[in-house]
RNA sequence: CGGGGCGUAGUAUACCGGCAGUACACAUGCUUUGGGAGCAUGUAGACUGGGUUCAAUUCCCAGCGCCCCGACCA
C-alpha cells in the first residue's frame, strides 16, 4: 500500500477532549472515525488491525471446534420475551417506518437466537456436544460510552455458544475455550488474568472473566502476585495486601480492562426454550449451554492502551496492520524513487505487507513523526545516505536504535 | 440518570455586544528534503431554536452533541 493513496491521513493535534490513549492514537494515525459517542468508522488501516484481530481469534475458535456461523443482527422481541431479556434496557429497539411490523431489538446478544434455532436441529445426544460461533455488530445503548474503543454503544464482538449433554462435558469445554483465550491474549502481546466475577443480565451463577491491567480500565480485580488468582472487585471478599486464598500470596489491586469473558450458562436458556435431547436410554434431558465472548474493539483499544509511546503506537507484530513502514527520503531524485520503488515492488511480490511512504510532499521529520505515529513494528529508510553504502537503515518500532543492512540482504529477509 | 467541563474553518485554538484572528491542513507556483521546512497567493468558520438588545459568535433560556467523574454496566 503506498501512504500517497490511503484512505485517510494523520492528524498532528489530539483530538479535542479526547483523553484516552487509544481514542487519541487510533483518531490521529487514521485508525478510526468517530461517528458519535461509542460509535466508530473503522478507516482501512485500522480495519486491517482488526481483521487481524478476528483472523486469531477464528483461528483460536477453530481449533477448539468452534464453528462459525452467522445470525440475525435484528432480534424480535418473541426471542428476548421468552427469558423475559425483553426489558432489559440495554436494547436499541428498531421499528419499520412505513409499515406495522413486530417489534425487534438490535442484538445485543445472541443466547436466545441461537438456543431457538438449536431447538430444530438438536435431538438426541447424538447431536451433541457443538460449539458455534460468530463475528458480529452488537448494538448496547452504554449510558456512557467512553473510552474509544474501550466502551461503545455499537462493536464487533466474537461470541461464541456451546451445547453439551452434561455438566462435565461443558466444564471440559470450558477449560479449552479458557485455554484458547490465553493464546488469543498472547498473540496480541496482552498479559490477561483469568478472573472470577459475577453473571449480570447473562447468568445467575458466576462466570469468568479476562482482565488486562491498565490504568485506563473500568474495571477492578484483586490479584496474587503470585499464583496470579483473580477475583472481580464485585463478587470479592479479598482486599488490597490481603492474603491469598489459594497460595498464601499477597493480593493486590489493579484496574483492568475486560477483554474476554466465558459464562457457564446451565439450562437458563435450554429452559426457556424447551432445548431437550434423549439421552442413551431414551430420557429426555436439557441442553446444558455456555457462553463466550470477546469484544475485537475493545481489544484494539486495550492493546494501543498498553502499547504505546509518547509519539505514538507500538503494535505487536501480530496485529499490526503492516510489518514494514518503507520510508523514501529522496527529496524528489528520482534514482531515489526509482530504488525505493523497486524495493517496495519486491516486497510486495515476496508477500510482505508493507506500507511504502512514498510522499513526495513530505519531509523527513513528518514521515518520521507519522511513522512512529502509526507504529508498524519495522521501519525501512531508503535515503541518498544509506543508498551510498548500498544500504537501507532499519529500526524497530519498540526500539531507539537504528542499524543499516545490505539492501541485497533485506530483499532475502524472512519476516515472520 | 446525577455532577462538572466544553461546542468558533478539515484539525487545534484566540479574541470580542458592532469587519472573527492565528497555526497546521488543503489548492497553485517556486525553493526545500534525515525528526512535524520557507516564501507568495488562494479556499474555508461561530451546533440548533428562542429571548434580551439599535446590534448577539459573544449575555440569558432551552434543546442537541462531545469529554470527564459518579451511578449503571458484558
Amino acid at each position: 500500500m503506498k501512504q500517497s493513496q490511503i484512505f485517510g491521513h494523520t492528524l498532528r493535534e489530539n483530538p479535542k477532549d479526547e483523553t484516552s490513549a487509544n481514542a487519541r492514537l487510533l483518531e490521529r494515525g487514521g485508525f478510526i472515525y468517530k461517528n458519535s459517542a461509542g460509535v466508530y468508522t473503522y478507516l482501512p488501516l485500522g480495519w486491517r488491525t482488526l481483521e487481524k484481530i478476528a483472523k486469531i481469534i477464528r483461528e483460536e475458535m477453530n481449533a477448539i471446534g468452534g464453528q462459525e456461523m452467522f445470525m440475525s443482527a435484528l432480534v424480535e422481541k418473541k426471542y428476548l420475551d421468552a427469558t423475559g431479556r425483553w426489558d432489559v434496557p440495554i436494547g436499541f429497539e428498531a421499528k419499520g417506518k412505513n409499515e406495522k411490523t413486530a417489534d425487534f431489538v438490535m442484538g445485543w446478544t445472541h443466547e436466545e437466537v441461537l438456543t431457538a434455532v438449536a431447538g430444530r436441529y438438536v435431538n438426541s445426544y447424538k447431536d451433541l456436544p457443538f460449539a458455534a460461533y460468530q463475528v458480529q455488530t452488537k448494538f448496547r445503548n452504554e449510558p456512557r460510552a467512553k473510552s474509544g474503543l474501550l466502551r461503545g454503544r455499537e462493536f464487533i464482538m466474537k461470541d461464541l455458544y456451546s451445547f453439551h449433554a452434561s455438566e462435565k462435558d461443558l466444564n471440559d469445554f470450558y477449560e479449552k475455550v479458557k485455554a484458547a483465550y490465553f493464546k488469543i491474549f498472547e498473540r496480541c502481546d496482552l498479559k490477561a488474568f483469568y478472573t472470577l466475577a459475577a453473571g449480570g443480565v447473562f447468568t445467575a451463577s458466576n462466570t469468568h472473566e479476562f482482565q488486562v491491567a491498565a490504568p485506563a480500565g473500568e474495571d477492578i480485580i484483586f490479584i496474587c502476585g503470585k499464583c496470579e488468582y483473580a477475583e472481580n472487585k464485585e463478587i470479592s471478599k479479598l482486599k488490597n495486601g490481603g492474603e491469598c486464598p489459594k497460595c498464601g500470596g499477597k493480593v493486590k489491586m489493579e484496574k483492568t480492562i475486560e477483554v474476554g469473558n466465558l459464562f457457564p450458562l446451565g439450562t437458563k436458556y435450554s429452559s426457556a426454550f424447551d432445548l431437550q435431547f434423549t439421552n442413551a436410554i431414551g430420557k429426555k434431558e436439557l441442553v446444558i449451554m455456555g457462553s463466550y465472548g470477546i469484544g475485537l474493539g475493545r481489544l484494539m483499544g486495550t492493546v494501543v492502551e498498553t502499547h504505546n509511546d509518547e509519539k505514538g503506537i507500538i503494535w505487536p507484530e501480530e496485529i499490526a496492520p503492516f510489518k514494514i513502514h518503507l520510508i523514501e527520503i529522496s527529496g524528489g531524485d528520482a534514482d531515489i524513487k526509482s530504488r525505493a520503488e523497486k524495493i517496495y515492488r519486491d516486497l510486495v511480490a515476496g508477500g510482505i505487507e508493507v506500507l511504502y511512504d512514498d510522499r513526495d510532499d513530505k519531509t523527513a521529520g513528518e514521515k518520521f513523526a507519522d511513522a512512529d505515529l502509526l507504529g508498524i513494528p519495522l521501519r525501512a529508510v531508503i535515503s541518498k545516505k544509506t543508498l551510498e553504502r548500498d544500504s537501507i537503515e532499519l529500526k524497530k518500532r519498540s526500539e531507539k536504535e537504528a542499524k543499516l543492512a545490505k539492501i541485497s540482504d533485506f530483499s532475502r529477509l524472512k519476516f515472520e
